[in-house]
DNA sequence: CTGAAAGCGCTTACAG
DNA sequence: CTGAAAGCGCTTACAG
């Protein structure tokens, strides 16, 4: 392979300048630059990674720690997934993909042996085992979603309280007095999905605030199951106008379960989601929402993460736990009651 | 940090002794194991990936290359990324997953820049112009997805033609006559997504052979746009029995239009899909299907990757391109014309 | 403005 | 069975 030695011979100098001249970290002659620069164009010559993180300990690489999880709905993930991988990029980082089952090993593995010069999780948990090996490694971390404990960590979340105080006042001031929460299985609260309660506690609140009825509910992330949920809730509470949707699977199977029972909404039926405008699209969802803005979340987690990698911010300086205001987008899903 | 010397003193060995010790590459006696073992404990050692990688040329990465193209359904993608990260990891590796728009100069960084021990390629195109620095670059590759030229490459695919073949005899020998094939937007086409024809010419073979109709048509791959060609679709063919789907996003949208139109499988309209298991369970799909198998090819890519990288295969021996049979999946979305 | 040298943390012939 | 040393390909003080 070309090394930085062949460069040099063929430019005429030593390791260091043609090192020097390609970092620019000192000043060169313009002749030597111009010389450097060419037998590195002829050579082809790139520079070896591990070579280079070896001398300078840095990887110019990102650990994504990405769990799919069998009660959550994989398509939502993705987005995630591609926003911190193409802020990354944009940032001069590669992005290595972790998704082991047990994420903690995996992150103690990437971390110990200095594969990475900083580490995002996604899918953080109320709890998460594995924020204690990140808290003690080397390198910075950045988390999308809320732990109890973010000290000294940069966490990036959705605002779920105001998502959902948001969808219950949006009803309200159209006149609903009887409303339906769906969220997301119970099994994701029980491991740590903290997002669930958050955005169903403030709902709840905001309910009783505002004097009316809601009723809420789990119902599973899979998709016949979900259906059957769904229509039983329709079933059990005939009188409610509106529906608040924080469960993607339920978001997907709504239109086939409203179609069969003849219902459309607004008409019908007010429906509120919350996903990701991506989602919707994907999905083909014609339900207005509160974008949960994956991309944006997972882009921003990488700009701290990369800011603390890079010493644009001191280990010292305090942590930012960033809530993300939720928007809603309006895809004509609701209306008054009839 | 804690390196191999710290290793070495706290067992009372040399560094080689303990190099050896630890790679189980000479004989080592107990006594010595038992020490240097110890001490990694205590010490907590983990051998530092870039020196490693410098000093034995094997990072124990592969580099993964993804394409999100705007005409193609991206939840399908998720499941090979799967596939190869899982298959991956219990091989020992760790994937760097580069999502650059730009697949050519991507693989070029990381792979002249030796941060991978070899290449996996998704969404290959009949002439992807990727592969020529692909079979330039000293790493391995291998592709999921069939190019024009496969040499020097090992090549996995389903079998495109098969499954074209198949979709018309199951329908021909229920007693259809007449079919309709959806395939992918002639966008894909035209980027040079060869399953797409690859499929719906041995699928016209196959239907002129059993002298029954088949109308094929180019569908969009985004949500809304699809749902009314499937429309105008049926309109236009009011005496076609069977429908045949190589476009996971029409496969989506069907349920609802077949509901709006009042259409039920297999009674009113037989239904014949081509995607993956896991793609029908997360949109619910009720359609029989060819299956796709996108975990096994990107695990059976991976793998045989992974043989080459260690040398079990020799970079002599001739590539493999390998076919995977298409299974049919019964969902009961099928039936003799009524 | 440039060069010779040390060092990053490993592995692996070479010697014994 | 074990050790001293060289080398992987970089970067960066240290000297001039």
């Amino acid at each position: 392979m070309v090394t930085i030695g062949d460069v040099a011979k063929a430019a005429g100098v030593s390791r260091s300048t043609a090192s020097y001249a390609l970092s620019g970290k000192r000043s060169i002659s313009d002749a030597v630059r111009l010389r450097v620069n060419e037998a590195v164009k002829t050579l082809q010559y790139t520079p070896n990674a591990g070579a280079r993180s070896l001398a300078t300990s840095q990887t110019k690489v990102i650990g994504l720690l990405a769990q799919f999880l069998d009660d959550e709905f994989a398509p939502a993930m993705l987005q995630y997934i591609l926003g911190v991988s193409n802020t990354a990029r944009e940032l001069g980082y590669d992005i290595l993909l972790v998704t082991d089952a047990d994420g903690t090993s995996a992150l103690r593995r990437i971390s110990d042996s200095r594969m990475i010069d900083g580490i995002v999780l996604l899918n953080v948990a109320e709890n998460d085992p594995r924020l204690d090996h990140l808290r003690a490694a080397q390198q910075p971390g950045a988390l999308v979603g809320l732990p109890k404990d973010c000290d000294g960590l940069d966490v990036f979340d959705l605002d779920f309280e105001e998502a959902g105080r948001t969808m219950v006042d949006h009803l309200h001031r159209l006149g609903h007095r009887e409303l339906i929460l769906i969220s997301q299985p119970q099994h994701v609260i029980d491991r740590g999905g903290a997002y669930v309660w958050r955005l169903q506690n403030a709902a709840l609140a905001a309910a009783e605030a505002r004097n009316i009825t809601l009723h809420t509910v789990f119902a599973p992330s899979s998709q016949p199951a979900v259906g059957d949920a769904l229509n039983e809730l329709l079933d059990a509470h005939p009188t409610a106008t509106g529906l608040l949707i924080n469960n993607e699977a339920a978001a997907a199977a709504l239109p086939s379960v409203l179609h069969e029972r003849g219902l459309s909404t607004p008409k019908d039926l007010s429906v509120l989601g919350r996903y990701s405008d991506e989602f919707a699209r994907t999905f083909s969802l014609p339900f207005s929402s509160i974008e949960s803005a994956p991309d944006r979340l997972g882009s921003m987690a990488v700009r701290q993460l990369v800011r603390r990698i890079e010493g644009e911010i001191g280990p010292e300086e305090p942590n930012v736990v960033r809530f993300v205001t939720p928007d809603l987008i309006d895809r004509g899903s609701t209306a008054p009651p009839r």
